[in-house]
DNA sequence: GTATAATTCATACGTTCGTATGAATACAAG
DNA sequence: CTTGTATTCATACGAACGTATGAATTATAC
């Protein structure tokens, strides 16, 4: 029993920087193409060890199972865009230029990453609580949007009645538009791959936010 | 091989209007249930088979195989929530009516229905083109909504660029408000099983699709 | 070099999966 | 009743699953 390998932190490993195999970042990766094209359960661990170039018990090696991959999986592919969208949300600008910005940010992560939306909305799918790093992350995003849109309200730059409802109606466009690509290729004949198409998209939901939340006269 | 129970159409089955056990509703129903709640891979026969009180073999006898039932489910529980949002689209009042008409249907009708956009969205993230019968729904989903658009277009009630892409937009809210009920409780404190919240949830995607294709003077 | 720890490897275990099979039962028609 | 069909049932099969195990191998320290 001396196969914990969880016990420090990262960095005794494997020497990520050195030209060695680094099968634990190899996992990982395919852990990640894997979950989003199959989900958890469809995904095996043959699947992956095998496109990971690694023994069958490379999984329980370095993660002791295959549902802790899957949540290192999930950590390590949602962090970066949140950390992203962190760092848009903080820039300059009126709200709705950083607003832009954020949506801008999400779109062009999810696009140069398309499988991870699919991950996400798997998880959030499933119905099953996700676990509570996914919730913490997923807290951490809207914080940065609510954030946002609290500015623009008092700043009187933004119009809007529930700051809950209003960031998931933002939150929902980029990933809905990336999701939908195939059934938007096969039911309006457009290819979202192409990057003047995807521009097109991002612009529309840029525009269709602001247009949702700019300020005006009414009951 | 004499069960194939597929040959003819309906109604001679199993006389679904008598007071008999009826196999195969309940395995649609206990299939529906489960496939939402644990994905397709997830879900097994035996589970499945055991809630709808049948026998193991009850499956493959009434459906052929898993993947068929799995089938049968998408259908029977899209295409009634497509009707409605048809008889919606097709309603009086003007395009902005029609489409707050539309929102709403869709609304109520995932609400009832809370596991059907997770089956939906399952099916839509799992990347692989989904089986013909759920796009030509989705198609014909697609057509109402573009239907009420292009008519607010020329009427110049509606403002909008790209028909399609507006109407991924206007989908993607009452779809993502009613999958991520879970996370709102969790992130914000909101209970959607509430009435009263999942009203305020209504009204908010009403007003904000209102705002959005409000005609306005810009660029 | 040797010793010690970290990692890979082949293989096996027990479980669960979807489906197949044929006997048993329920039902309808004559 | 008897006959024939539709359905249910218990059981079995082979495959795939996630994980465990211990030997082989590789890296690191001395």
């Amino acid at each position: 029993m001396n196969y914990t390998a969880r016990e420090g932190n990262e960095s005794s490993h494997q020497a990520g920087p050195s030209g060695r195999p680094d099968t634990r970042a190899a996992l990982l990766e395919a852990g990640f193409h894997a979950f989003a094209r199959k989900g958890f359960d469809g995904a095996s661990v043959r699947d992956i060890t095998r496109e990971a170039g690694a023994n069958l018990g490379a999984i329980t090696y370095h993660f002791g199972s295959k549902r802790a991959l899957y949540s290192e999986v999930l950590e390590a592919n949602l962090t970066p865009l949140v950390d992203r969208v962190g760092t848009a949300a903080a820039g300059p600008g009126t709200p709705m230029e950083r607003l832009s910005a954020v949506i801008a940010v999400f779109f062009e992560h999810l696009s140069k990453n398309p499988e991870l939306p699919r991950l996400m909305l798997q998880e959030v799918s499933a119905g099953k609580q996700p676990p509570p790093e996914v919730v913490a992350i997923v807290q951490r995003n809207a914080g940065y949007v609510m954030g946002i849109l609290r500015d623009g309200q008092t700043a009187g730059e933004l119009h809007l009645r529930n700051l809950l409802f209003t960031t998931v109606s933002i939150v929902a466009q980029p990933l809905f538009m990336t999701i939908m690509a195939p059934l938007l290729r096969e039911v309006g004949g457009i290819d979202m791959s192409d990057p003047k198409t995807r521009n097109a998209a991002l612009e529309h939901v840029q525009a269709f936010v602001r247009a949702a939340l700019q300020p005006r006269e009414e009951a």
